[in-house]
DNA sequence: ACTTTATGCAATATATATATTACATAAAGT
DNA sequence: ACTTTATGTAATATATATATTGCATAAAGT
């Protein structure tokens, strides 16, 4: 899997750590940590979740154009 | 949960079966089904799996507006 | 120097997405 | 009438997302 740069890019952009970013959506902080670096898999609510709270959507944070 | 029927429009669109549709993207019939009733909250790698199968994007398929 | 803060990592536990198998029904084909 | 085809549903099993707890480290604040 790959790490999601565009997810802690907008994170930053917010000033949230891992962790405020992680209560605001309700996960743990290793479940974001996971995510940024493409270890996890995570599921479409906890996507739409992350981005609703970085005022994005799913394919400015979670799609990818290449293969 | 919510029905998903924009997922069902676009799979009818390229006239796929539930069953056909998970082949394509190595789930089975039960999960395309209950993804569509909106029964399950589908991992994001299978619904990419899905939007390339059907030449969608996330925002196409997964994302909604409303609250 | 000490204390937070932010992050990575690891082990175990729990919840749930998904598979497997099977049955039911309605519609369409023959 | 019979046979497919498409879909819903349900029970059990398995894989994995996520939680929980704890430890380690590097950077920044004081």
């Amino acid at each position: 899997m790959m790490k999601n740069l565009k997810l802690k890019v907008a994170r930053v952009e917010h000033d949230l750590s891992q962790a405020e970013l992680a209560k605001k959506v309700d996960v743990t902080r290793q479940t974001i940590g996971l995510i940024e670096q493409g270890k996890y898999n995570p599921s479409l609510q906890l996507c739409i979740s992350i981005c609703k709270t970085l005022n994005k959507t799913l394919d400015d944070l979670f799609w990818q154009e290449e293969d």
